[in-house]
DNA sequence: GGGGGAAGTTGATGTAGGTTAAGTTTTTTG
DNA sequence: CAAAAAACTTAACCTACATCAACTTCCCCC
């Protein structure tokens, strides 16, 4: 069943009733995305919440000097869209792109205010994701102002150990903020 | 009316009865900080969500070498706490302190849930209010990641016009992620 | 209102990490 | 499976910003 995963993000939060469960599967659109394909792309405005449910997406924007920075990657299990642009409804400025073959839930804008009458508890779900998003967002805006690259590079190998052996170099040192040279000499300085 | 800011903070996202708002107000607690005294420090708890009525607070953290790094401030009409602390109810890393003297009011962890549970529409309001910040946050990332020093302080200058001139340079200096004599020098540089 | 301690400035020097460029290895795809 | 492209590495040189130190100005608070 495809929904397993994603039932069992919720069950994390919050508790689902079977009907409950229907009505929410059935607001769940499901795509593939091949490798370097886009789900989204700078300047669109963003229609859905994307839960990945197989491969790997990462959200990134390009600079005045065409550098990529990455702003997240979404691994199985996690939520991604650009919410600057999903809650404003205005162009958005990210890029997301499958750095391999990505298997996706959508949940529309539309459907998900649809939820938020229908099934209140979805607030509180969504509340709770966007809780946690916010601390990590914060304490990696603080590692940016206090910690160096190696020490970053170290945070992140433990927090997303499973990230490392999957993404490409450069996506990492993108992430942490180096270019990939300095992020080859950090690497071989151990 | 003490309240008239935090009830009109609310009403841009929901609408209450005034059932609802004595319900609300009688759960506040209302506390003056002096000058340079902590509401919070590094290492405690965080029990309150903190709206600030009067005054500016900052929340900083101090990284290994003593230097500290200002996470956000908070003038009039804005939300402050240690957000990992309050939903882990773990020791925090943040030390909140008042720039001047400063009149807050406090919104307990309990009542806050009490909230959730009495006045739904509250669990709606906190998700808007932490999806801003999330979107805030993700920019400010970005531009650490993306722009020069001299164009992440045009941006504050840009975005935060009023705290230019209520705050010390040194602070400012900390927000935008430099040292207070760099931070002299780009500003002497036009 | 004046003295003391922050806040701000300025100059000399240091360094983490960037840039450019060239070469090697790995991966992708026709 | 081969060729092309992308990823990764290494080295020489460069720059934005930090550090340290000495000085000046501001602004609390007694």
């Amino acid at each position: 069943m495809p929904y397993t995963l994603i039932l069992n993000n919720i069950a994390k939060h919050i508790h689902l009733t079977p009907d409950e469960q229907a009505v929410f599967t059935g607001m769940l659109q499901s795509r593939t995305i091949k490798r370097k394909q886009f789900l989204l792309t700078d300047g669109d405005i963003c229609k859905h919440s994307a839960f990945v449910t197989q491969g790997c997406l990462r959200g990134y924007t390009v600079d005045k000097n065409a550098i990529e920075h990455v702003l997240s990657f979404a691994p199985p299990d996690w939520w991604m869209a650009d919410m600057y642009s999903l809650i404003s409804q205005k162009p958005g400025i990210l890029n997301i792109e499958a750095l391999e073959e990505t298997h996706i839930l959508l949940l529309s804008k539309h459907n998900q205010e649809e939820l938020y009458k229908q099934i209140p508890k979805f607030e509180h779900f969504f509340r709770v994701l966007t809780e946690n998003s916010l601390v990590a967002s914060q304490q990696r805006l603080i590692d940016g102002l206090s910690l160096t690259a190696e020490d970053r590079y170290n945070n992140f190998c433990k927090r997303y150990p499973t990230l490392i052996n999957v993404l490409p170099h450069k996506q990492i040192a993108s992430y942490i903020g180096v270019t990939p040279e300095f992020f080859s000499r950090m690497r071989s300085r151990k």
